[in-house]
DNA sequence: AATGAATGAGAGTTCATTCAT
DNA sequence: TATGAATGAACTCTCATTCAT
């Protein structure tokens, strides 16, 4: 199994460098430093070594997420930012990975859609509760969320991947909270923050 | 002047099908009926003709859009709501091309940060004068910007691109509109659809 | 006639940076700044225009080293002296162009064939006179005459295209003009010139 | 290596028959009998095999010469007269190798610069005891060197490769010794020889 | 499990040349 | 005479994949 891992890392290597059409296995092995054909002992095509590897990507990524999430009090606002802060904080700490990640959305789509599907689950039974505590306006919580992740994902590509910055600057981050604050319906919040900074 | 015409059409074919890297030069001229050599009279490369491709789909893109957002009184709600509808009208009649020009953020990323830069200095304006005419409440207007084209955009991909529909469903339509108008700080608006609905 | 002469001058430039094979007539017609299709109405293909070219470097060359050697008294070793000086002097003026008439050897052998054969006509009929005056030790003049040829082309090579120097260095045309002596049947003259070196 | 070996002499008919340019990769691998792709496992380019073989044919070269030079006794003359019809027997056997030797020249110059220097570098040694033991006179044993294989190979060119002969007219060959000798300062011998033919 | 030589289809691209205008 | 769009064959090279060892 220590090949394996070490044509997964090599992948993910590769897979960063130049995303997954101008990836090429010669170019894995390589990097792995094992022979052409025993990538084909573990991995059947380049597009399941892939998917698979964005799999393990999507899992580091919504753990990363849900740590960040996990660490604080109850109130709805406050996770989000602490959710956002993480996304934001793993795509800046990789924002390599976080464009294979988007990629995938093109190349493997399916795979992409059941990472999507796992994390709108969590995010719905998180914003159902929050709505049953009056700390979120009610609304269908499936758009909802899928429109709160899709603030994170452009956002994050457009200071973090586009820009090539470090981290989204912290002003853009405090707006990005008041959006965020009026979706949960709660446009005091957002206001208030507004009018103060 | 024809042939280049026909290539350019062809190539909306083959990119709509196959994505950028699955397309071949081959096809797209045996699609347009011309010689091999044909294509290189009138484009660099297959990066060139993509490129250009993409600049008039977002072209089309754009001005469908506003043409949607003019139509109407002013309300910048209502204004959102032509928009959106615009937006997913145009993305369930050209699926694929909705495809192609997302895609096109990962093959050619400085070609869409033009184009994304440019729809967002509308937006921005759009939103400004919203701002002073009290219809929005006051925020970052570019963050906003952002924020509601990345909410169209990934529910576009959600429910039209992935789930092959023609049309955004109009339950999720007008709980999306809820959440654009929390964005825009008018949470009465959302609160009231939403209780009503 | 005015097109004709800004092919071949063209075709010159290109010749010499590219050499036969990387020149292409899609090169030599934009730097002439013609269409495509002129080529051809002045010339039939690459080779030819080539050929022409190298006939008219020949007769340059072929004039610039008889105004060198006519130059003087009717002392053979002299002569010699000043032919080969005359050459040396136009390979280092256009080293590139002299690659392209040594390339042609390859490219159009017969018309290099005609062009050598041409040289060593007048070349011979010098030599005779020459031995006819007890100028020169009698032999074979057509192979004295290809020898001498031989002897300034690959020094001309080896010293000049070679180190890409802007002449021959001093020392080694005199060692050369000892060879040459010696070559003539003129021992004392080159043993003389090397020990009072 | 078997196919290594099978691409090298395929390589060796196709540059022979056609030169390095009209040779294609293609023709190589169909003469090989192999498939294309087979070539770039064991070479880089059609450059690199290029050089490669033309390394081969100079070690060939130069060891047909040195076989011939060595079979005799002390005398530089005779040394020479040895060397040059091994020269030219080898040139008469593989006319066409011969012009790909030249050929290198322009196509891969530094490789041939490399082979030059390695040639002259056992030539001078050559030449220099022979001067001490008063065989040849005194002169730049480099300008010699450099001199007297020009004279073989143009001589060569001349009458093998140009006139498709399978071998130097002996009477050539003998005038061409008779300049040999003459190059080597022994003027006698040049003069005697003539004087007596 | 690991190797690595061999495969062959197909990619993008160049180019000398033609021809209707 | 000059044009320049169109041609199509040929080229080098890459690549995912196979298979005997």
């Amino acid at each position: 199994m220590r090949t394996r891992r070490r044509l997964l890392d090599a992948a993910e290597e590769v897979f960063s460098e130049s995303g997954f059409h101008d990836a090429s296995i010669t170019r894995i092995v390589e990097r792995a430093g094992v022979a052409q054909g025993t990538f084909y002992v573990h991995f059947r095509s380049k597009q399941e070594i892939f998917e698979q590897l964005v799999g393990d990507l999507n899992s580091r990524l919504r753990e990363a997420m849900s740590k960040g999430a996990a660490a604080g009090s109850g109130d709805r606002l406050d996770a989000e930012r602490r959710g956002f802060a993480a996304f934001f904080e793993f795509a800046a700490e990789h924002p390599a990975l976080y464009r294979v990640i988007r990629e995938a959305e093109f190349v493997a789509p399916l795979a992409m859609h059941r990472h999507y599907e796992k994390i709108v689950e969590g995010y719905v039974r998180g914003l159902e509760a929050a709505m049953a505590a009056d700390d979120v306006a009610p609304c269908d919580p499936t758009v909802l969320a899928w429109a709160l992740i899709a603030v994170g994902q452009l956002v994050g590509m457009r200071w973090i991947v586009w820009d090539h910055r470090d981290a989204i600057p912290s002003g853009i981050f405090d707006e990005c909270m008041v959006v965020v604050a009026r979706m949960l319906g709660r446009a005091s919040d957002g206001a208030a923050r507004t009018s103060s900074g």
